[in-house]
DNA sequence: TTGAAAGCGGTACCAT
DNA sequence: ATGGTACCGCTTTCAA
């Protein structure tokens, strides 16, 4: 006489459907999970009556006993900055052919709320992203310790990492503009926390300085449009005739505060973005330093499920995502005013 | 001699806690769950203790046992379409202030693939918001059978739902539109199968035909920004001198459209967005209908928190949420070319 | 107020 | 090839 276990009605359990095929526990679980050790017509007729009850196996109650979720976890600062929809996208692409569930955290840009989620999430996940993290080195190691972690854009050794490396290309945005003749350039900067912030103001600065010509370098509080687009004055008055923004959203800021100054771009000014997420959706289309967002995603799915394996060489991983200039139509030649 | 549960090293039990807390495992769990039911003094050594060793309570396990899982769901067709993000963000919001995680699914504007995500999440959430969901109605009451499930931007009854009206804001439009002495107006449609594309078109051409206007329908295979740009040809031809936008997307496809045609944008052709997602962004700052969704992801979260929590009057109900214009620059007083 | 024990839905080892 | 059974971590009667 099988046992009837309870549940709640209208959940078809597994014990339902081996009680229905006249089969044990055993013997159901298996026509799911090592369907080679039983008897294909076995597996067959399992997985039909299965399917005629409405059957779906229960997640929790599998992670349970295997110690394995199928899910993963993706926490990224602000899910309402262009730069990570792509990315999550890419994610949610990969973890789903392997069948993995992902959560989604939004930390709001707060570390504090950053390690609640995780703490939150990682009794049932596998392993998780950490997209521009906000939290301390510290903090970050000792989640890593627990389980498979990969980080986009934050370089710690001995941790799994995807970066967004943008010398590439902004070393051709600057060996385009000297080209054009500009000889005076500035970077309108991003949070200063930010690990993409103090690569990308480096890079700049040094191919800049490589090519010879003059950087300026603005701060700007919050890479915000608004933000962005009140700098323009201080952007003007620094005598750079071109500018290099630390993101596009940043950079149509600009764009918006030099077009309320009567200033054209490109003919009088020139601008350049980073991340290609806004593509040709300004005006003028934006020449941007393009290779991102989404294949950083793409990298770091992968990677993660790697480790997931318990491949144990994706460990210490750390994967360069190269850039490159795409060029639309808001550089040009250089043209000073007046 | 307490029994020593094995599990992985380095996860912490409640077992863990209660041996070290010389208690048994049910009032190490009461300490958590009815801490009511324990001395104040039992509580707080508890507590202290589980702090100490660093315990997280298993959310699958808890689960198991109660039928819980303390986990949302919400399904978009494109976590890159910039509607969704703000609407995410909400819920995110709203899941926090009673601890639940969520998980975020992206069908991809697939039915199939929307269908293979809802299954599955099924077993490990408490409830789900469908946004702009592409299923049919029947697997969409399939799936309300089963479990609570809040819909945005889809109207079934019987089902919660929360619906973007933008009849208000639309019926403002045109008034203002009429007011600066616009007699033909345009509409840009999207997606035929979308409620939301349903609804705008027949608010458009309902206010339009009340105000006294001609309105022309211009049909938009994918409601993006280059095929905006690419209609606009259609669009000057229609003898329009405004248009309103299915979306702000195709809004700002428009405005580039307009531009690369040396149309100025308000003096010549005026244009009016939806959604207000772009918000001052654009070249010139958009003109649209504003309340869209942020507002639906808070609706929507607090309507599928109060079905989880078996608040029965939440099964039919249907919030709509109000729109109004957010007057910016991108019209102007009627002015015929030529 | 606290403890013992059963059970949630699976998996996996040990038999047969 | 299949069945019996212990166990994953937690909650929840039922007793004490």
């Amino acid at each position: 006489m099988a046992r009837r276990r309870s549940g709640q009605p209208g959940i078809v359990t597994l014990q339902d459907v081996a009680t229905a095929a006249g089969v044990s526990r055993s013997t159901a679980s298996r026509a799911f999970s090592r369907p080679d050790l039983l008897l294909p017509e076995t597996v067959d007729r399992i997985h039909s009556i299965a399917h005629r009850m409405g059957y779906s196996l229960n997640h929790a109650a599998r992670a349970l006993s295997t110690g394995r979720f199928g899910n993963l976890a993706v926490i990224v600062p602000d899910i309402g900055n262009p730069f990570f929809p792509p990315l999550v996208r890419k994610i949610e692409a990969g973890a789903d052919t392997v069948d993995y569930a992902v959560f989604l955290g939004d930390s709001d840009e707060s570390a504090v709320r950053e390690a609640t989620l995780v703490a939150r999430l990682s009794n049932q996940i596998d392993g998780l992203v950490l997209a521009s993290s906000r939290m301390t080195e510290d903090q970050i190691r000792a989640i890593a310790a627990t389980k498979p972690v990969v980080l986009i854009n934050r370089d710690l050794a001995g941790i799994a990492r995807v970066l967004v490396d943008v010398k590439g290309g902004v070393t051709e945005a600057v060996g385009h503009l000297k080209r054009l003749g500009h000889t005076d350039i500035a970077y309108v900067a991003g949070p200063r926390e930010s690990w993409s912030e103090q690569q990308r103001r480096q890079s700049v600065v040094a191919a800049g300085t490589a090519a010879g010509l003059t950087v300026t370098v603005l701060e700007l509080g919050r890479p915000s449009h608004e933000a962005a687009r009140d700098i323009v004055s201080a952007l003007v008055d620094s005598g750079a005739t071109a500018v290099i923004a630390f993101d596009d959203v940043v950079a149509q800021g600009l764009l918006a505060g030099l077009d309320a100054r009567g200033i054209d771009v490109p003919r009088e000014f020139s601008v350049v973005g980073c991340d290609d997420i806004l593509a040709a959706t300004t005006q003028p289309p934006l020449t941007t330093i393009s290779g991102g967002s989404a294949a950083a995603g793409e990298a770091a799915v992968e990677l993660l499920l790697r480790l997931i394996d318990g491949h144990p060489a994706a460990g210490d991983e750390r994967v360069s995502i190269g850039t490159h200039l795409v060029v639309r139509a808001s550089v040009g030649r250089v043209n000073r005013r007046r």
